[in-house]
DNA sequence: GTGAAAGCGCTAACAG
DNA sequence: CTGTTAGCGCTTTCAC
């Protein structure tokens, strides 16, 4: 029972302005050769009629739909939304619509019909993501169907053939236990995320390298693994009073982790940063807002998110344009070091002096 | 420089199968009128050429996309992006894919643009998932062109002749300030959302209301207007300490602004619950391990996305079947309480009994 | 400057 | 059961 088709289309236009179809296809795509009485009528008649060109009959035949895939997961977490709000500025600044696609899981696997889905809809380029994770990039060397179009990575372990944008992690890990060092804390614990998770390896690697190079032995008893959730961290900062009880100090590997940590330490009666000094990972919105405020790491989302825009839609325009492939690239931003109230035992430190969203109540 | 497609389409697979195009879409379109011989030689073709039916094409010439557009705002939020991952879960489960379109900010007004693009890309419906915010609703009895499809609305005032669908934010703001009358506070103080917010306003209503049931008189002194952020909530809670001295609890329109009431509080030197009890609105996931641990509202974002998903679908597939068109509805889903150790100075109060997400450390 | 014809990849309608 | 013809809405030759 499909209605036929009720919206003005450019035979409509072309025939009430009395011109062919080509001179308001001329019209529309604003190109020189028609006549500017022409060009002038047809477009009142335009207006008149409400005629809007349809994109998909566009795409069609020009093989080019100015749409990006987004695929994503986790989207309920502020991480994910964050990267997804500057991948959808960025594409609408550059005049690109996005289609996206949610993974139920972030180690989902059946990738293929996603691939499916954005391909019959001809997309332009795909941006892919979701945090690496287990085996969640088991595919990338023989991918499920043959990707012809770009394809840029977010947040994975670089590889030599693959554009791949991402926080750099490891350095934010770095900043977080050097800090620790620096305002003179010794038995510095670790609260991991999911150790299936590159990221938290990263993060958990830096730790280690840190302590190391600074003659502190690290032990199997100076880390607990969590899984990024509040609950995760309660039980994990418990473990590490009973394993490591010289501990004067946690790196946890985000900040909702290290929520639950502060309120723990705080029952147990001991000072933060006096007896214990705590730095989180991530920066959300409410660190700053913790009690006390938290020191933590700094990652843009965002900036990440619009970097791996930018780059597949050079990758897109370029071979569009008949240029030679540009190779893959690896594009990795520093995150920076917010310090709080949490980690500063020595009052020389100034406190937010990377920050600038406003201090949090010391 | 436009290079010849590549992908192998209907002809293709028609001429290495021997067959017409015709039989070939009646294959994969599942039709009965195909030989099993036939069929499966088609079927075989298409799995050794790796071909892919065009969405694109279908789409055009049946005029439908299986595509709906989404229109959202301020992603970097939490509220935002659950409901986004109830959108996307619901859509993908109904095998529809998402046009993803995030306005800048919330009250934007410039929709013309987004129209045009989600319209020349022919999705089937719309969902607007932009909050109700002053102005961003003057359009939507006098739409910017003619909406020939499906639209319904998330979040905002019903209206006779939208659909709309949301949260019962008065419901949620009548539980919060009741059960703080229960406790057995009479002092009752309200830290507002922005006021051009609908929700803010349906919140504030309800806390008005249920005082003056209750004998209490409300006074312009008992509350204050706060944007959303920790921030605001630290500003507005000193303010109200100031003008509303006999001050014994209050009822903070989201969660993220009683994180900052509390750490205020504590620092006044006041303790909570048993001096100033503190009920918070949306049940973010942090709010079980803020300290004390937060006693709010929850609203189930997720749910709302997928009752609005149902819905236009619902609407679609019905006039599509050329079904006499229902009427537009108005779905309001109910929050409820969540209670913690933040609100609660009687013992007899069973904590976390209406959530099962573990509770918080009390 | 402008128009006619062909076709992007697919499906509806009708033959046979 | 299967093929032919036409056409979704647009753009790209290539005439005139």
């Amino acid at each position: 029972m499909r209605q036929k088709t009720v919206r003005a289309n450019i035979k409509d236009v072309a025939s009430v302005a009395g011109v062919s179809t080509q001179t308001v296809s001329r019209v529309i795509n604003e190109r020189p050769d028609v006549s500017p009485e022409t060009r002038k009528r047809v477009k009142e008649v335009i207006e008149q009629v409400g005629y809007r060109p349809s994109a998909l009959a566009r795409s069609l035949i020009s093989q080019r739909s100015h749409t990006l895939g987004v695929v994503i997961a986790g989207l309920k977490y502020i991480g994910p939304s964050n990267v997804l709000s500057g991948i959808a500025s960025a594409a609408e600044e550059a005049g690109y619509s996005l289609l996206l696609k949610e993974l139920p899981r972030f180690d989902a696997n059946d990738i293929e019909p996603i691939f499916q889905a954005l391909f019959s809809r001809h997309v332009d380029g795909i941006i892919w993501a979701v945090s690496e994770v287990g085996k969640n990039r088991n595919w990338v060397n023989a991918p499920p169907l043959d990707i012809e179009i770009p394809l840029v990575y977010l947040t994975m372990e670089p590889q030599k053939k693959l554009s791949v944008v991402s926080i750099n992690n490891y350095m934010g890990g770095r900043l977080a236990a050097s800090h620790l060092l620096e305002q003179g804390y010794r038995h510095i614990g670790h609260i991991a995320g999911p150790l299936e998770w590159w990221e938290a390896r990263q993060r958990m690697a830096a730790w280690k390298d840190v302590l190391n190079e600074a003659g502190i032995e690290v032990q199997a008893n100076h880390w607990v693994e969590g899984n990024w959730s509040s609950s995760s961290g309660a039980l994990a900062v418990e473990k590490l009073f009973e394993q490591y009880p010289e501990m004067d100090s946690i790196f946890v590997a985000n900040d909702q982790m290290a929520l639950s940590a502060l309120q723990v330490i705080h029952q147990k009666g001991l000072s933060i940063p006096e007896d214990i000094g705590v730095v989180g990972f991530d920066n959300i919105p409410e660190s700053a807002y913790f009690w006390p405020s938290l020191t933590t790491v700094q990652q843009d989302q965002y900036h990440v998110a619009k970097a791996a825009v930018e780059e597949i839609i050079k990758i897109i325009e370029s071979d569009w344009q008949g240029l030679p492939p540009t190779g893959p690239h690896t594009i990795m931003l520093e995150p920076s070091l917010v310090v709080r109230r949490s980690s500063s035992r020595l009052e020389s430190i100034k406190l937010e002096n990377t920050n600038n969203k406003g201090g949090g109540l010391v």
